[in-house]
DNA sequence: TGTACATCAGTGAACGCGCGTTCACTGATGTAC
DNA sequence: TGTACATCAGTGAACGCGCGTTCACTGATGTAC
């Protein structure tokens, strides 16, 4: 009863004074805020606003901007492996979850430039060292790439030196034209080629069918 | 005479009012705080600051901010290219070009995080459509590149689709691999590699022998 | 069931800051006569 | 050779701005009795 009654009045009321899922709200905001103007267009005072909130709300959920940031980022990489996991659900051959994996990597990045940005811009990786949660999410995203690597290149467990050696080479390679195509450097057009995704599939075969021999 | 006299004075004075070659100045300045404290450290009063002069003359070289960005980018894509171009001389086999090229690459960006960061930043990346200087400066940095690429799969014209799609998959690679390094995903010491020298030249072998067949 | 109270999410005003850019100016330079 | 003058590189003060963060506070919430 007390329930429906709260419920009532917080749509009644246009803005009760507690939020009360504030921290989400303001991570969604700041998501929303990068992926309309990047990284550099993601104030703390911008993110507050658009919450709908007074400027110093953000700090009964976080130390500080940068704290803010690695949420965001957090939330990012913990995306980027549930699609990436998806991306090779039903597929057995090594090689070809290797070009699942990497084409849907770097549709991530094209999908979310802001966030991929931030996610591997210099300010969320140097709070890499004292935020334990996003180091855990971050690393995540890199099993399903090494797992399919080491079945690939026939290491079972999957953690020997010439596997990881292997998965640095195929995140370089995905890493590094999912950023040249952010920036405008590479684009398919003048590849002659259809779109980002077939370009994605081109590279990414090019190397996978050979990282084996 | 008069030029003696002129040369004296500016010795003399500590601070003569006509700087002489400014504008060159500021771009020195400006890639000194780059190395220092990374593209967020550059500001235009700052580099007036350093360069000892006040913070309204850089405004007679320079249009704006982002106009002297680019010049320093412009300067960072012709330091690229002259090292790499020198990183290959006497190499006869494309293969080999292909390596040198990729770790001199990777080189590059570790020598020189922030100018790197820059040059591949979004900012100077929107500059390319209003400033050509950048533009073909930057455009010179992928010659070497593909002419080897094209050499290696035995492409005499150097202008193939083929050609073109595997230059993008080794600049990918060489910079992916730069970006993940710069911002310490991938450490040399985790790989059980001695330096990124060596984790440049392996990862770059690995692919280099591969995609000519 | 009703009341007192601790807790703490969110407020609103203020802090100091350094930024990019503009402006009227001044002083040095090179050139035309 | 000397002088007048146009040019323009560099000055210094000022502009408005939005930022991150702090602070004493207020109002809603949940809990203990």
């Amino acid at each position: 009863m007390t329930k429906i009654h709260e419920m009532t009045k917080k749509i009644a009321k246009s803005k009760p004074y507690h939020h009360g899922e504030l921290r989400d709200a303001l991570v969604e905001s700041a998501l929303a805020m990068l992926e309309e103007g990047g990284v550099e267009a993601v104030t703390l005072r911008g993110v507050a606003r658009r919450t709908g909130v007074s400027q110093a709300a953000p700090y009964s959920h976080f130390r500080n901007k940068e704290a803010l940031l690695g949420a965001v980022a957090t939330v990012g990489f913990a995306r980027l492996s549930e699609r990436m996991n998806a991306s090779i659900e039903g597929l057995e051959a090594a090689a070809e979850r290797i070009v699942a994996l990497g084409c849907c990597y770097v549709r991530f990045a094209t999908d979310h430039p802001g966030l991929f940005r931030l996610m591997f811009g210099r300010a969320v990786c140097q709070r890499f060292a004292e935020d334990e949660t996003l180091r855990r999410t971050a690393d995540e995203s890199y099993v399903p790439i090494s797992r399919a690597i080491g079945d690939q290149i026939g290491d079972a467990s999957g953690d020997s030196p010439d596997t990881h050696l292997a998965t640095v080479a195929a995140w370089s390679l995905v890493h590094g034209l999912s950023s040249l195509v952010l920036e405008g450097k590479v684009t398919p057009e003048r590849l002659a080629v259809a779109d980002v995704e077939t370009l994605a599939r081109r590279i990414t075969t090019l190397f996978a069918g050979r990282v084996a021999s």
